[in-house]
DNA sequence: TGCACGATGAAC
DNA sequence: TTCATCGTGCAC
């Protein structure tokens, strides 16, 4: 396994969303491992995009997003789920790769399909966020072997307000992975 | 200072 | 389809 370098996050967000899938996210707690592979992914590309949470501007929320590649961006939704997002592109940019599915490889407990799922299983909270990615108990690695997959583009989840924005296919999965959580 | 509403998940 | 549950952003 070899952790992904702050360039792999310093590019276009769609590219990184795409390049995501099949690379696995590690969390070390007390000196556990857990570890799953990237199945689900959404692309936030930028403070034009109007489902992005950085459309809003930089505010104490969205400070993270605006700041350099390579860093997590974690926030609590509907007052009971952390979402872990992965900052790209350059600083000042605004632009993230929402993390939606697991597929669970090791010390995984509990379900990890959903971002709030996720989060929870592998034991991700607001304490992380703007944690580095480049860092030791919370990385992305990029497996040995990469078996070939099909990636499948669909609109994303829950951003019907975003007006022409909600419509774009921003979000990619793993063809056939029964860990999406939806088709 | 107050309030409406989510980048959700699970039950019914 | 409904509900749990609260931080955030924006209106007053």
């Amino acid at each position: 396994m070899r952790k992904l370098p702050r360039s792999f996050y310093a590019r276009d967000t769609v590219e990184v969303a795409k390049d995501l899938l099949g690379k696995s996210l590690v969390h070390v707690v007390d000196g556990v491992k857990r570890i799953g592979r990237i199945v689900e992914v959404e692309a936030y590309v930028g403070a034009h995009d109007l489902a992005s949470h950085s459309s809003k501007g930089i505010t104490d929320r969205t400070r993270v997003m605006y700041g350099p590649a390579g860093h997590a961006y974690v926030y609590l939704i509907y007052g009971m789920y952390h979402c872990m997002n992965a900052v790209t592109e350059h600083e000042g940019h605004g632009s993230a790769v929402l993390l939606r599915a697991l597929e669970p490889l090791r010390n995984i407990h509990g379900k990890t399909s959903g971002p709030g799922l996720l989060c929870k299983a592998m034991e991700i909270d607001k304490r992380l966020n703007g944690h580095d990615l480049l860092s030791d108990d919370l990385y992305i690695a990029s497996p040995r072997t990469r078996e070939a997959f099909t990636i499948v583009e669909k609109a994303r989840i829950g951003v019907d307000y975003a007006g022409e924005w909600a419509m774009k296919e921003l979000r990619f999965y793993i063809e056939g992975n029964p860990y999406v959580s939806r088709k």
